[in-house]
DNA sequence: AGCGTATGTCTCC
DNA sequence: TGGAGACCCTACGC
C-alpha cells in the first residue's frame, strides 16, 4: 500500500555504487584517497597536481601511534586486514564537489565555500561562484540581529512535541489553534502517505480538503474531526510504482462546488463537492506520465485554471471547455515547475517557482504570454529530500507585488548557518526582507502568510516621494552604468526593471515601497 | 558525533 | 525509450 516502501528507490549510497568510468575522480573523497594510497603503495606516481600540502607517511609498525592522532588512518588499516606496507595519510586539500586537490568546497564554519570548478550554484552561470554572484543576497548590510531567546515559549512546546517527538507514521494531519496549543489534535487515519495539499473551504467553514500521495482526497470536519474519503485513485491497492497514483495539485472552485485534482501521471479530475462523485473523465493536462505539481483556480474568474507540472510547463485552461491539448496558454520553463499561482486579488498576474533557480512573473494573463514579464534569480533548486520550494503571493498585499519564498543557500548568522525566508518585490526582483530565527535551523520550502495580520506596512506617499528623490540623486552621482556591471551577461529579472539592478545588490535594493515592522521574533532585513 | 538513508530529477548510454 | 547512476549547503534516527 505504501509506495515509499517499494524497491523503486534509485541511487543508493556511494559505497554501494559500482565503479564507473570516472576512475580517477571517484565519488567520495575517501575512495579517491584510497586510490592514491594504493597507487603509492605500488610505487606508482599520482597524476594529480602536486600541491604544497604535506603528506605524512608511516610504516605499518607505527600505525598505532599514528592512529591515535588520526582515527581515519586506524580505520583504513583495519579495513585492509592489517596488510603490511606503508600507510600514507594524505593531508591534501580535496574538494568534496569536484574531487580535485588544491582547493576545498563545503562548510567552513557557517559559511559554505563553493567549488571554483563548477558554475555558480545560484544563477548557474560559469565564471564566478555563489559568493561573488551578482544575485547573491549579502547579509552584512543593515542587519539587526534578533535577540537570542532562552526562556521556553509556546513555540518551544510545539517544537518539543512535534519535531522532537517520535512520530513514526506518515500522513499525519495536525490541527490546532495556535493560541491553544495544548488542544492540538493529530489525525493518523485520514491519509497513509504524505499530505501534498490542503484547502479550507471558505464557503463551508470548518471543512478541510486534503490531497495525499496515497492517491486519495479526504474531507475532514475541523470541528468534529470526522473525515470522509472523496476520491481514491488506487482502488486496487499497491501494484508497484508504475501504477500508483499520487495527488499533488488540488484546488476548489467554490462557485461551481467543484474540487479539481491532478495526479502524478498528468491527469486532471473533477469532483462534485456535494455528491462526492467524480465528474467526467480524467483529462491529460501535462505530458503523459509527468507529475502535475500545483493547480490554482483564478480568484476573479474561477473557471480559469492554472496548472504547473514536471514537463517544464505551466498552463492556463478554461475549465468550461476543457480538452487535452487545448490550453489557453503554455508557459515554458527551464526545468520542473514547482508551483504556479494567480495573484490573489485581481488574478491578473502569475507567479511560478521553477527548479532552475528562478521565480517568474507574468504581469497580465490576457496580454502576451509568450515571454514572462520578469525572471528573478533565487536560490531554491533543491528537490531531493525536501518538499519543493514554492513562492507564494502575500494574500493581503493589494498591489500584488510581494511574494514570500524560502531560501536554500544559508546565511552566516552569528556563526550558525540559517536558511532565511525571503520577501521579494516581484515588480523589481528586489529583496524586501529576510526572516531568520536561530530556533528555526531547518529550510522552509513552503510558507503561508497570514490573510489578515500584517508584518508589512505600506509606505506613505511622503516616504515614497522622498525615496524617489534619493534614488534620483544617486543616479545623478553614479550614472546609470551599474546595471550592466551588476547583471553582466545574465538574463535575469530586469527586462522591464526600470529601477536598475535586481536581486543581488542589496545595499541599494533594501528600500523600496515597503517597510517591515519588527513584530514578532526573528530577524528582519529591510 | 558520525554514519546511513529516504527522497526527485536529470543526463547519459 | 528506459534504466542506471549522479547529485554542492537535508533531516533524522540509530
Amino acid at each position: 500500500m505504501d509506495p515509499t516502501c517499494s524497491d523503486s528507490a534509485a541511487g543508493g549510497t556511494p559505497s554501494r555504487r559500482p565503479p564507473t568510468k570516472r576512475s580517477s575522480r571517484q565519488d567520495s573523497s575517501s575512495s579517491s584517497s584510497d586510490e592514491e594510497d594504493e597507487a603509492e603503495a605500488s610505487g606508482e606516481e599520482i597524476a594529480d597536481d602536486e600541491e604544497e600540502e604535506e603528506e605524512v607517511e608511516e610504516e605499518a609498525a607505527a600505525v598505532e601511534p599514528a592512529a591515535k592522532e588520526h582515527p581515519a588512518a586506524a580505520a583504513a588499516g583495519e579495513k585492509r586486514g592489517g596488510r603490511k606496507g606503508r600507510i600514507t595519510i594524505s593531508l591534501k586539500k580535496v574538494c568534496k564537489v569536484c574531487k580535485r586537490t588544491g582547493h576545498e568546497a563545503g562548510f567552513k564554519g557557517a559559511v559554505y565555500i563553493d567549488c571554483p570548478m563548477k558554475p555558480c550554484f545560484l544563477c548557474k552561470m560559469p565564471g564566478h561562484t555563489t559568493l561573488t554572484c551578482p544575485h547573491r543576497v549579502a547579509m552584512e548590510h543593515g542587519v539587526i540581529p534578533a535577540p537570542r531567546r532562552n526562556a521556553s515559549t509556546s513555540l518551544d512546546y510545539v517544537f518539543q512535541s512535534q519535531v522532537k517527538g517520535k512520530i513514526s507514521m506518515k500522513g499525519l494531519l495536525g490541527i490546532w489553534d495556535y493560541v491553544k496549543l495544548h488542544e492540538k489534535i493529530t489525525y493518523d487515519s485520514v491519509h497513509s502517505c504524505i499530505l501534498n495539499s490542503m484547502k479550507i473551504d471558505n464557503a463551508n467553514d470548518g471543512i478541510l480538503y486534503t490531497a495525499s500521495s496515497d492517491g486519495t482526497i479526504s474531507c475532514t470536519d475541523l470541528d468534529t474531526g470526522i473525515g470522509s474519503p472523496l476520491l481514491n485513485l488506487n482502488p486496487n491497492g499497491w501494484n508497484g510504482p508504475s501504477s500508483w497514483r499520487m495527488i499533488y495539485g488540488m484546488d476548489l472552485n467554490t462557485d461551481k462546488g467543484l474540487i479539481l485534482v491532478a495526479d502524478n501521471f498528468g491527469f486532471l479530475y473533477f469532483l462534485d463537492r456535494r455528491s462526492k462523485t467524480r465528474i467526467g473523465h480524467p483529462i491529460l493536462i501535462h505530458k503523459k506520465g509527468s507529475k502535475v505539481t500545483t493547480l490554482h483556480c483564478n480568484p476573479a474568474r474561477p473557471e480559469v485554471l492554472l496548472s504547473s507540472g514536471n514537463d517544464h510547463y505551466a498552463r492556463i485552461w478554461d475549465t468550461r471547455k476543457l480538452e487535452a491539448n487545448s490550453p489557453l496558454a503554455s508557459l515554458a520553463h527551464g526545468r520542473v515547475v514547482n508551483s504556479g499561482y494567480f495573484s490573489p486579488q485581481s488574478g491578473n498576474k502569475i507567479l511560478t517557482t521553477c527548479q532552475d533557480n528562478r521565480i517568474r512573473v507574468w504581469d497580465y494573463i490576457f496580454g502576451d504570454l509568450q515571454s514572462r514579464s520578469r525572471e528573478i534569480v533565487h536560490s531554491h533548486d533543491f528537490n531531493r529530500h525536501l518538499t519543493p520550494f514554492k513562492a507564494e503571493w502575500d494574500p493581503k498585499d493589494y498591489t500584488e507585488t510581494v511574494a514570500v519564498v524560502g531560501r536554500y543557500i544559508s546565511e552566516n548568522y552569528n556563526g550558525v548557518a540559517l536558511h532565511p525566508i525571503d520577501f521579494i518585490d516581484t515588480s523589481s526582483g528586489k529583496l524586501l526582507a529576510e526572516v531568520m530565527d536561530p530556533d528555526l535551523a531547518t529550510i522552509s520550502p513552503v510558507n503561508k502568510l497570514h490573510p489578515s495580520i500584517f508584518i508589512w506596512k505600506p509606505k506613505t506617499e511622503d516616504e515614497l516621494a522622498e525615496e524617489r528623490t534619493k534614488q534620483k540623486a544617486k543616479e545623478y552621482v553614479y550614472g546609470s552604468g551599474s546595471r550592466k556591471k551588476t547583471n553582466g551577461k545574465h538574463d535575469n529579472s530586469s527586462d522591464d526593471d526600470s529601477d536598475g539592478d535586481s536581486g543581488g545588490k542589496n545595499k541599494k535594493a533594501k528600500k523600496t515601497r515597503f517597510t517591515c515592522t519588527t513584530k514578532g521574533k526573528g530577524k528582519f532585513k529591510v
